[in-house]
DNA sequence: TTTAATTCGGATAATTTTATCCTATTTTTA
DNA sequence: TAAAAATAGGATAAAATTATCCGAATTAAA
């Protein structure tokens, strides 16, 4: 569904909002050890959602990675997504084709129509602040 | 969100049905010209979908793929995208965990439940005769 | 001011997906 | 029976994605 990439993404700002509420800086080597993800491959990914204003970075000793605490709950799951991976997972045609619209739909294209907008409803209506509260108290995981 | 070998698998599959419908066979070079598709690559694909048992093949001059057509309504998009790419998209943890599931969720596993659920009916409840039936009529379309 | 801890960024490698090519095999028809 | 028209399948290549490595730049603290 998502590409690895996002994936990493994701997992990756959710931990970093919840450092950040904690008033704790996170590294890249604190991230992937808590995501379970390639080291350098997450570097690159921060790097990208660092460029979109989706996290902050600051370098050197005692640096890392941080959101400020009050942007936390305004970060929609479809900011990440549309970061890393674009907004093509659900506006982009589900069987390939160029030009796929109700004028000129593909074979699939009404089928999937609830589908997309569902998808698309959800990662604009998801925000970080509630993901990360789920990893606090332990109603959901990042890892295994 | 599907795979290029899964978008190609399907819309052959359409297009081999509506043939079929019509009593003639389609040649590998008819489909991949009806679909926009590259020919060695949509052989292997519909080598796979053989193999699966989603389409026929009959070798030698005069061969070709068909569909036996009291079969055509039976065959659900569940069965192509099954064949060709597995259930990850439905069944797989949307942010790539191993074990995810009710008692360790990952972050975004409820909120992505209806939509995977309404992905898994959509294919399990959508068959190839009414999407070759809206190609037939113009309803809607295998390329551009 | 030096050192250590960091992120940044370019180069490269490994893996997976997508795509191509060529030969073998099968089957119909002349 | 030979030739032509197909699919089957193995080998290979190209492209995209995922992953690694290393040196440069930055910053805090000793």
């Amino acid at each position: 569904m998502f590409s690895k990439a996002c994936e990493y993404g994701i997992k990756a700002s959710i931990f970093i909002a919840l450092s950040s509420y904690k008033g704790v800086r996170v590294s890249l080597k604190g991230i992937a050890k808590e995501i379970n993800s390639p080291e350098a491959f997450t570097a690159k990914i921060l790097q990208d959602l660092v460029r979109h204003d989706v996290i902050n970075s600051i370098k050197g000793a005692h640096g890392g990675f941080e959101i400020e605490k009050t942007l936390i709950s305004s970060i929609k799951l479809s900011h990440i997504v549309n970061a890393i991976d674009g907004d093509s997972i659900y506006s982009g045609c589900g069987l390939g084709l160029d030009t796929c619209d109700e004028d000129h739909p593909c074979p699939v294209h009404h089928k999937f129509k609830s589908v997309r907008e569902e998808l698309k409803f959800m990662l604009e209506n998801t925000n970080l602040e509630e993901l990360a509260l789920n990893i606090k108290s332990g109603a959901s995981f990042l890892k295994m």
